[in-house]
DNA sequence: CAGAAAGCGTGAAACGATTCACGATCAACC
DNA sequence: GGTTGATCGTGAATCGTTTCACGCTTTCTG
């Protein structure tokens, strides 16, 4: 129940005494003489004049949304795209429509069907699902996730930050490296950084562990792990490539209660540069994804309709940045 | 580029052989003949046809699309709310549009403006502008903070929460409480938070403290508490009520790092339910908001049009959950 | 069995924008 | 000064639904 109905754009035709598509011209900043345009604006101005998005997209066939797809919002690292993808997109003037399929392949299937009965312009998704059906005609780009030439991908650059997590270790003093992972980094594109820190190992000659576990594995499988290689061990590890940060903060948990000390035992170095308030510290050492870079390119992509002549998978620079559990940290300040 | 054009009501009509408003009918589930409705409905089949949201949006007045205007979506009770209410819309027909503010009281008020132009059915606003020009004419629910008795807002029991922790903290053997608090937890609603925990430490007949900081203050200000409060103290505080969970795990980092021990020394009581993944460990003992409940009842709200006679405010119970920082928790098992 | 009431299919009108063929205006040029 | 072409305003047609007045059937009632 607005108190006064909303203008439409021929009551601003006839305030303004011009024709309709001459006010349609002047809303969408195509050329018309100064005089009409003026009168169109004042017209625009007195009457409050809004365009109405359902009669455009109609006509036009475009919504002005993007479907942003993620298994959940709660994980730090998807809550982070999340927000930088709603800004790259405010930017442009789309409008984010939010699917989080909480990892269920159905789910995630049937938004893709809603998207192509043209609620959405466009789709970014990071998903779980391999076999997944893209959808033709739809402009469709992953995140992490690589399906095939046609499908564009974003990533960081996994590989690359692998590697440097075992050359960071190395630098740092460490002489016997494992590799930790588990759930979502054992897939696809994050996969990667095991390849990464697997070579990086080999480059510099050094031992290395690989230990993999399923997702939703509690963290007493990984204990039994550490207690064998470095407790027990008489070549005990003393650094540890965790394939995300929520995982290395765990592992540093665990290594703490078990009487090691962290970084002067063991030195921990994450991936994808959680802080823990958004804006704060980071939980760990780490390998810093470039969200906001990740979240403006799939945003760039989706929105030009072109992707002919583009490498069909986009690898971003990652960093290192010291957090508290590896020597390099200033002596930390918060928990 | 789609392949095939796609089909609508008239191709169904035609191809059913029957009037474009029976097919409207089917659609909608208007009461229609058997042999009419089986008609149509084998045409839907056939021609795949789905109903285009613009038309239909432009023609009822309804877009189908709810806003969540929300000031982040990195605190994780932020993302939680975003999430659930994410699915009770979703339950209910409805598109999730969200809108995060960044604080920011211009974009607050750029989103509202936004909606107003018809893009929203309704808005579901978290927001920390106090005088926030609220749009009359469009369905508006707030979370966690009261405007006027014309606005619905669902809150947790803050109050209530509040009295409940220093219950507990009583009955867990703590005889000196304070209460801390930063930023967000300082305004409206969450405010009643401290409020409670007053009242039961007066009906309890408890000595307490309360401290207070600005948003974005740094952890030492509260260290000069800590500090002369319990260990330069001969009466030392031993039972801490936080804000939130975010607060309360940094100052158990911080009682640690002074060489407190949690919570044999001390014990701390947060306000949210955070789990450190969204579904394993509390990382504090806790007073857990209902957040589903939230979401759902602010949906329910906003998608009934109808207020009247509804409490202002509508308060959801609370329950209290150990998690590690208070000495009723299961010796921990994780970071 | 006539007449009223109820049930239901029909298709034109409307929602509010975009688009485009058309025509008017005007400057340029020979 | 007449012709050409460019520029630009006009308004009808269109996008794909929903809605509703209309009228045909069928059923009920006395």
């Amino acid at each position: 129940m607005r108190s006064k109905q909303a203008a439409t754009m021929s009551d601003v035709a006839r305030e303004a005494g011009v024709a309709l598509g001459t006010v349609s011209k002047v809303i969408n900043g195509q050329p018309v003489g100064e005089a009409y345009r003026l009168r169109v604006e004042a017209a625009v101005k007195k009457l409050d004049y809004q365009v109405n998005p359902s009669a455009k997209a109609l006509k036009s066939n475009r919504s002005g949304f993007i479907a942003l797809i993620i298994p959940d919002t709660t994980t730090p690292f998807f809550a982070l795209l999340t927000q930088y993808v709603n800004l790259a997109l405010e930017k442009r003037g789309y409008k984010m429509m939010l699917c989080f399929t909480g990892r269920d392949a159905d789910r995630e299937q049937e938004f893709i069907r809603m998207v192509r009965r043209n609620q959405a312009d466009g789709i970014i998704a990071l998903t779980y699902t391999p076999d997944l059906e893209i959808p033709a005609g739809i402009p469709f780009v992953t995140i992490d996730r690589f399906f095939s030439v046609d499908v564009p991908c974003i990533a960081s650059d996994n590989f690359g930050g692998g590697r440097l997590a075992a050359q960071k270790l190395a630098e740092l003093g460490c002489t016997r490296l494992a590799c930790l992972r588990i759930g979502s980094s054992l897939v696809n594109e994050p996969s990667k950084r095991k390849d990464g820190f697997v070579s990086g190992c080999m480059e510099l000659g050094l031992p290395f562990e690989v230990c993999n576990l399923p997702d939703g594995s509690p963290m007493s499988a990984f204990e039994v792990f550490l207690k064998r290689n470095i407790l027990e061990s008489d070549q005990p590890l003393d650094g540890l490539f965790c394939g995300n940060d929520l995982l290395a903060w765990q592992v540093t948990g665990l290594l703490r209660r078990l009487g090691l000390r962290v970084p002067e035992d063991v030195q921990v170095i994450g991936f994808d540069g959680i802080r823990m308030f958004g804006d704060q510290d980071y939980i760990c050492s780490t390998i810093v994804q470039p969200v906001a870079d990740i979240a403006e390119t799939a945003v760039n992509m989706v929105l030009s309709n072109d992707f002919t002549g583009l490498p069909p998978l986009i690898c971003l620079p990652v960093r290192y940045q010291p957090g508290g559990t590896t020597r390099d940290s200033a002596p930390h300040t918060e928990g």
